[in-house]
RNA sequence: GGCGAGGUUCCCGAGUGGUCAAAGGGGGCAGACUGUAAAUCUGUUGGCGGAUGCCUUCGGUGGUUCAAAUCCACCCCUCGCCA
């Protein structure tokens, strides 16, 4: 099975360097290979998700993967697809991002040291930080030159608005950890986002200059939904992470079974490991029943990403919710205890403490325009207490809105 | 370092003493229509036991004033030109 081609028929490829030799040594046996991570948040989020996939089928392919958290070019901050600097961000903070990166990589990779490819991570900081700047200057900053670098798409852009010299310097950073993965790792292969691109060929030509070898690159292209919004951190709702305590694998589910008809098929060659002859069964799909394909696309990806038994019980509970079938016992639920209930609990404290609303006032808001609901019923009047005798049974649906749910159970 | 232009709410962007929680657009949310989709129309969009009340928000800190996003002083940051 030809890896590249593989990748290609997924849409996971954009750009590459000599494709041909590339494609060769992929077929020819195990190689290893890397990708960058800056710890720039204690999650990944849904923008990470196709370099891991990445990483994930060559894995599967045979080929070793080196995760590199960046945690000293974090300190620095990429410009690249940015129009403003990077918050800094203190070391201890970058530090114990990187730790809760891992767990959530080990949903997609094998890290397991007894295999020959398993998974290896790594965090820059352990040489860049060793490097001594007049050496790193004449020993790399030599090879690189302004003239080209200011050419570069990512530094062109922010001329524009504004670049200081520290993230200038990131390209020579990212160069200088592929030189030495090669150096030390024997990678020669780097993937990265389709806004890599400048920075991973200025790493394989360091690499030429210092090493006389060549070494590979290929980029994948940056998602971007049918109506043009980045697979990144702004989504209707917020933004979608990997970490189950920022976003539930019930709201990630939900995420999924959202997406416009329009990405649906495409999605599923990108997050999930289906085959592409079975995904293009769910392209013949049209109108009502593109449905099917986003169930199991947000099954599958769910899956993936939190595990079949969460899959299995964010499924259960959409179909409990939407189409009356499954059990509400998944659904995602809060314990408030009975003794509450002898003063009476107001809808307002209700929603607001379930986090189905943010604040008082927007549970107002909603019960205003109609968007409340308490066992199925229109609440019109938050306001109002509810008190143990009006309860038929000892837990609540909520409901905010068309879609959102969450379910209250009184205990004690 | 000099000169010029700027920093406004989630984003862009109006606003130059009270009528400003701040126009307009985008985005978000809700309702209607649907298929937990799209498109469309309408409403809504700081917080507070809902209130001609209070609190927080116009880069920061101090001032002037009955009253400051708006005026003054100092400071920080960004952009441009020059050095």
């Amino acid at each position: 099975m030809e890896v590249l081609q593989s990748l290609n028929d997924r849409n996971l490829v954009y750009q590459m360097t000599n494709e041909e030799r590339l494609n060769e040594l992929l077929n020819a046996g195990s190689l290893s290979f890397y990708i960058g991570f800056d710890a720039t948040a204690s999650s990944l989020h849904l923008g990470h998700l196709v370099p891991l996939m990445i990483a994930s089928h060559l894995q599967k392919a045979g080929h070793k993967p080196h995760i590199l958290i960046g945690g000293a070019t974090a300190l620095v901050g990429d410009p690249s697809g940015r129009s403003t600097e990077r918050s800094l961000e203190s070391r201890d903070t970058i530090n114990n991002w990187a730790v809760e990166l891992k767990v959530q990589m080990t949903r997609f990779l094998d890290f397991d040291d007894e295999n020959t490819n398993g998974a290896v991570l790594l965090n820059n900081v352990d040489w860049l930080n060793k490097l001594n700047y007049i050496n790193f200057l004449r020993d790399i900053g030599k090879h690189f030159s302004v003239n080209r670098m200011l050419t570069a798409e990512s530094v062109k852009q922010r001329l524009e608005t504004g670049l200081s010299f520290l993230e200038f310097n990131y390209m020579l950073l990212q160069s200088y950890d592929f030189l030495h993965l090669f150096r030390e790792r024997n990678c020669i292969l780097q993937v990265g986002g389709a806004d890599q691109w400048g920075n991973i060929v200025a790493g394989i030509d360091l690499i030429r200059r210092k090493e006389s070898a060549e070494v590979y690159g290929f980029t994948c292209p940056l998602v971007t939904t049918s109506t043009g919004e980045k697979m990144s951190k702004s989504q209707p709702g917020g933004a979608i992470w990997l970490d189950p305590n920022l976003t539930s694998p019930y709201q990630y589910y939900q995420f999924w079974i959202n997406v416009d008809d329009r990405d649906a098929a495409y999605f599923m060659k990108l997050y999930t490991y289906l085959p592409v002859e079975e995904i293009a069964e769910f392209e013949k799909l049209t109108g009502a029943d593109t449905r099917k394909t986003k169930e199991k696309l947000a099954f599958e990806a769910t899956a993936i990403a939190h595990g079949l038994e969460e899959a299995e019980k964010a499924q259960n509970a959409a179909k409990a919710l939407f189409a009356g079938n499954g059990n509400q016992k998944n659904v995602p639920s809060t314990d408030i205890p009975l003794s509450r209930l002898a003063d009476g609990v107001s809808a307002i404290d209700l929603f607001t403490e379930t986090g189905l609303c943010p604040s008082r006032g927007e549970v107002r808001r909603l019960g205003r325009q109609g968007g409340l609901y308490i066992q199925g019923e229109r609440v019109s009047t938050p306001e109002d207490r509810i008190t143990e005798n009006m309860l038929e049974e000892s837990s609540l649906l909520l409901r905010a809105g068309k879609k959102r749910y969450h379910r209250i159970n009184f205990t004690g």
